[in-house]
DNA sequence: TTGACATGCAACCATTTAGTTGCCTATTGT
DNA sequence: ACAATAGGCAACTAAATGGTTGCATGTCAA
């Protein structure tokens, strides 16, 4: 879980992540086209995504294939977000409180 | 949104969002208690959680209360998770056919 | 009013991170 | 066979990050 939000937490990492979504199964270089980056770098994206479980990729010859494996966000929401969606509930409620308490 | 992704990628930073899911509105010596780290560390951690909208503060009188502000952490289920819900419906059927074009 | 308590600010340090360059290996098409 | 293509590995650098210590400020309570 940590590695997964490590991994989301950098703005090119997640720009990869949207590629894929975009169109799965994209080799590295055809990810890197159009990046201000060296194929090196992505290299090293790519790398902390697949650790991190949100990338599956499949050897084809001398290319590397690179496949969105989305379950991990999904389980973001299931275990994390969630658990914060009654809090966003009663949040206006509280704060008001506390405005009010503000004043004794 | 790039801010938010930072903040909840430590897992120091996480935990307090947990401890203010758990009693909201805690004082800074209160989220301090029971961690291996300074106070001045987690004042830096909840600066950035204040940054990213994640925490709102209130001062009453010395104090500075710390509130969970759970919108952030909606927003992502919102714009990005749901993204991916698709992608994962069709994800296995994908990594499936990859796997027989693979021996083409 | 003065000491204790709650927090703020700034300089500093070590480690991690994002990126680079340079070179090596493997596969493919002609 | 061999040049071109696709990717891998390793060393290095600059900047960001997470943490520290030391001191300053503001508020409360006796």
């Amino acid at each position: 879980m940590d590695e997964v939000f490590k991994a989301l937490a950098d703005a090119s990492r997640r720009s990869l992540l949207d590629r894929l979504h975009a169109r799965n199964g994209q080799t590295l270089n055809e990810l890197c086209e159009g990046l201000a980056m060296t194929r090196q770098a992505v290299t090293k994206h790519l790398a902390i995504l697949e650790q991190a479980n949100l990338v599956t990729t499949f050897k084809h010859g001398r290319e590397k294939l690179h496949y969105l494996n989305p379950v991990p966000i999904h389980q973001i929401g299931e275990r994390w977000i969630k658990k914060f969606e009654r809090a966003k509930l009663v949040a206006l409620s509280e704060l008001k409180r506390q405005l009010e308490k503000r004043d004794e």
